[in-house]
DNA sequence: TATGAATGAGTATTCATTCAT
DNA sequence: AATGAATGAATACTCATTCAT
């Protein structure tokens, strides 16, 4: 009896929740044209009234959503993050021997460049500026998630399978790497073929978790 | 608040500070120009009228040297790859042992990522589609000169001091490495201080050349 | 740098802030909301959406209070102008000497010139269109108040203190003077601040009156 | 024989005369198409789009003759500070006796405000800020040329014809009395026709200086 | 009563480029 | 060889206002 009866009120209540989901929708459906757009121009000719058009509305819908430029291009990368994240933590909870951890880590860092070429772009090397500056409301920036690489290396050299040595430079040392073959393909896809880059990434981790061992030829068996 | 000064007038300034010194080789004066403009603005702050400005010229003057902006763009990046086809070769010169070479190499590709952040960026960041696209007179496109990295990795291989493995694989995964670490550098200069980057070099070169060898342990020595 | 709230949010935020204690009076509180703002960003920074923003309501919410922005401002010159009338009939009643009376309104013309500068400015320099066009309901337009002056120059001459004269333009001149003051300050607060300015006020009275007196002497005494 | 002679070296001059004069010109209409739109539309609806559009070029084209939106007003008060500075010292100049200079100085000042209202609003009302900030190669803001006034009320005092006392205030109070009546009108130039302004003009200067003197009744003989 | 969504018109400014000279 | 003049297209962003709900 306390329920909504009135055919009225039903088909308010359902009107408002699809407007709520209709704003989300549109929220996300320009931060998906973004994404393409960024895809096809590349981040300098990227541009918020193309954006608009592409969903076709006026240029001046997007400020309903975003603050400005920047908030939107911020939203991208955050919304990347979060997968990113997620990516990395799950890659690193699939194991508990650090080196396979390392590899799992490295593979999943790859697969995210190649499968998300736009964001990595964005994330890494065009904006990366973001990277240091939180969300509003929370305390790390984003760059505080690669603790998982960091813990996973501190993990190999206190189980004594990785070198000891500054767990600050292995850290970079892999990820040197590992964003060295991401971006050089993103950056010069003309390169080497996507294929080939997929096909390249065991090698690599091959070397550089080998370059790390505390003995020989245990990265390969 | 208020300098009144139209642009008309700032060429203008411009003009009778530089112009008896340099009008004898204008194109270098715009190219220099404009690699200056390129450190203080960025590449995408980057524009024909500023640096016709810095030289006091008019910006049409700029026309007759260069087609366009690209072309000017072009042979900065072109000017850039002489001066780093030779740092290369030289380092390439410098020994006959195959993993020194190697070590050479690198050293040499990662100081002048550092000491040229601006055209590195440009060369292998921002326009790398040049990198593939060949002067008017020549065949090769710039990036046929890696073939002293790729020279070097055979000659390991056929010495017995590398691991045997596709040559091209293993100039990728060196490259990889050493291309991270410039570009993690030049993308976010807030992660890691110039001298912790060189000081990290080294270490660096160790694990990569390391994961390559026939035999762990040499390479340090 | 980043400070992702949509003008959503941030309306959002001032609602709660401000709601409850304001809902039965909302007209008010837009007036209210309005003249603080005009304080901070002067008139012409001075928009409905952020008036909208400032109380916590859409900024559609304004036109069910206000036709247009016009509107706004008028109620805003016209609230004014009832607190400037008061004090401007209170000086003239607080004596019944002319001489005094005319001292008396030019204190409290100063007085709230200085105390409410915004919206002097409103009534007197930006939208001094409005003094002309009465409120709806009214016949007289709000400058018609004015006959507080013109009635003290006219009791003056009449008694015999005053130069025998045309009324309207010694109560012009007087205005000017006063005008004048307050709005060299208003426009140049650098070049006289509020202190020198209040002790001027005695002076300039004094020039005022002087010069209009049929005695010279007895406007100092 | 030394002038040039040929025709071609006729007309290339005659051509660059042009060349320079079209330029001032261009320069110049764009100023006056910018009174014009001042005047019509007040200052807050004053652009730069509107200015290109009345004189037939693109918008753009006004850049190359001022920096940008501000340094074109700038020059609009910067000429009309010109021609009223002029007009104050030539007023202090035709006439040694101290209020008949005082006198002169306030006439200049009304007919300058009445017959240059536009300008007058920009230097005084609208953009007072320009008055402290100087030209580029000029040591002294526009406002210092406000010393012809002090130095005819110092003449005054020394002269004992004004009643001793702070030449600053006296100034000021004079300043306010014509800038008072000039603005008044201005701003509502349905309050008093322009003529009945002018009529005033004498009955004003009377009262202020009257105000000022050492012994009444000089003034006005 | 209140609002969310949307927009068209407008702003200043910058840029690469062209053309006649 | 050099330039002055000019421009069209673009950009981010803001604002007052409307309409359906």
């Amino acid at each position: 009896m306390i329920e909504p009866v009135t055919r009225a009120e039903r088909v308010r209540k359902g009107s408002s929740q699809r407007r709520v989901q209709e704003k989300e929708n549109l929220q996300q459906a320009i931060m998906d044209a973004a994404g393409e757009l960024l895809l096809e121009q590349g981040y300098s000719g990227f541009s918020l009234r193309q954006v608009a058009e592409r969903i076709g509305y006026s240029a001046t819908t997007i400020y309903l959503y975003f603050k400005d430029k920047d908030e939107l291009v911020f939203s991208l990368i955050d919304e990347a993050w979060d997968r990113f994240g997620r990516e990395l933590e799950q890659a690193a909870a699939s194991t508990t021997n650090p080196i396979e951890q390392l590899r799992a880590i490295g593979h999943a860092y790859f697969n995210f460049g190649l499968n998300n070429a736009v964001y990595y772009q964005l994330m890494f090397m065009q904006r990366s500026d973001f990277l240091f500056c939180p969300k509003p409301d929370e305390e790390l920036p984003r760059i505080a998630s690669f603790v998982v690489l960091t813990n996973a290396v501190q993990a190999g050299i206190e189980a004594g399978v990785l070198k000891p040595g500054d767990v600050q430079a292995y850290s970079l040392t892999a990820w040197s790497l590992v964003h060295g073959l991401v971006s050089l393909w993103i950056s010069m896809p003309q390169l080497i073929s996507e294929s080939v880059v997929r096909g390249s990434i065991d090698t690599i981790l091959d070397v550089a978790i080998g370059g790390l061992l505390q003995q020989q030829g245990s990265a390969i068996s």
